[in-house]
DNA sequence: GCGCCAAACTTGACTCGTTCAAGATAGCGG
DNA sequence: CCGCTATCTTGAACGAGTCAAGTTTGGCGC
């Protein structure tokens, strides 16, 4: 859960400024996890009607770059964004309607980072996503996203 | 490594017809292991120059459906595509200049299978980005995508 | 071999998420 | 409270990928 200080507290640390867009997208994100950009503007604009998507898209970049969102972005899809970040966990996506939920890791996060051949890579994250289908498209199995 | 003949059988199978096309894009992406579509395109018209680019978006996209090729599509990138399929093999991106690189699962694709909490998905595929530097963006460190 | 016909291809326009650019606005240090 | 410049608004542009109409061609039956 962050609050409206802490991300204030983080914008300024890193001297960036703190703006009503940007403390709406974060509040927006923390409302709907996994939303796309879309979804985020909507909604930001439910508190400020004027705000133009260039600054969403904007606001969603800083706030990734200073790691107060993730951004994620399965194949196939638009980019999603989350607050819950620093906790390795990952995702699953489901092959029919799009939709994302949020899984665990398995194992640990040192055994997930450790590919048996690293190929000279220096490796700082290693992104899990798990193919499927949600239960709602694995019951009735005709489904087709909107 | 796929002949030829083995594409054709696979297509037949599958009551798709042989076209040189579709044959063209097979080697080329067998030559050009990660390449994305337009380096596909230039690849297939080397062999054939007046091949269009929708015949390759349409070929690519029928061989992945095939299992013939695998596409993958790691955020911020375009699709790529490879020939190796059905090994549970996995990549390294990198974070700088996009370069692409396999890696062999460090676990067991079982254990990649199960992640914690399913929330009720059906899982038939774990798929694992490992993000990083490539040896030549993590040594001359500035090294921007031209 | 010959001809049929639907699958596959060519051509060219179009979509839409995202980025770029120029000028207006508003945080925040002094 | 003032001024500087990061940030925002506006509006156009970009590009990977898709759609649609009409033409070509692989593969089957004869």
């Amino acid at each position: 859960m962050l609050t409206p200080d802490d991300v204030s507290a983080m914008l300024r640390q890193a001297s960036l400024r703190v703006t009503k867009p940007r403390l709406a997208v974060v509040a927006a994100v923390d409302k709907l996890p996994h939303a796309d950009t879309e979804s985020v503007i909507a909604a930001v604009r439910a508190e400020l009607p004027h705000v133009s998507h260039q600054a969403v898209y904007d606001s969603l970049h800083t706030l990734s770059d200073l790691g107060v969102l993730r951004r994620i972005q399965p194949a196939g899809s638009v980019a999603r964004y989350e607050t819950r970040v620093g906790d390795n966990h990952h995702h699953l996506v489901c092959r029919s309607c799009g939709a994302v939920a949020d899984a665990d890791c398995a194992i640990g996060e040192t055994l997930c980072l450790t590919p048996s051949n690293t190929h000279g890579f220096r490796i700082d994250e290693a992104e899990v996503v798990y193919w499927g289908l949600c239960p709602r498209c694995a019951d009735g199995d005709a489904s087709p996203p909107p």
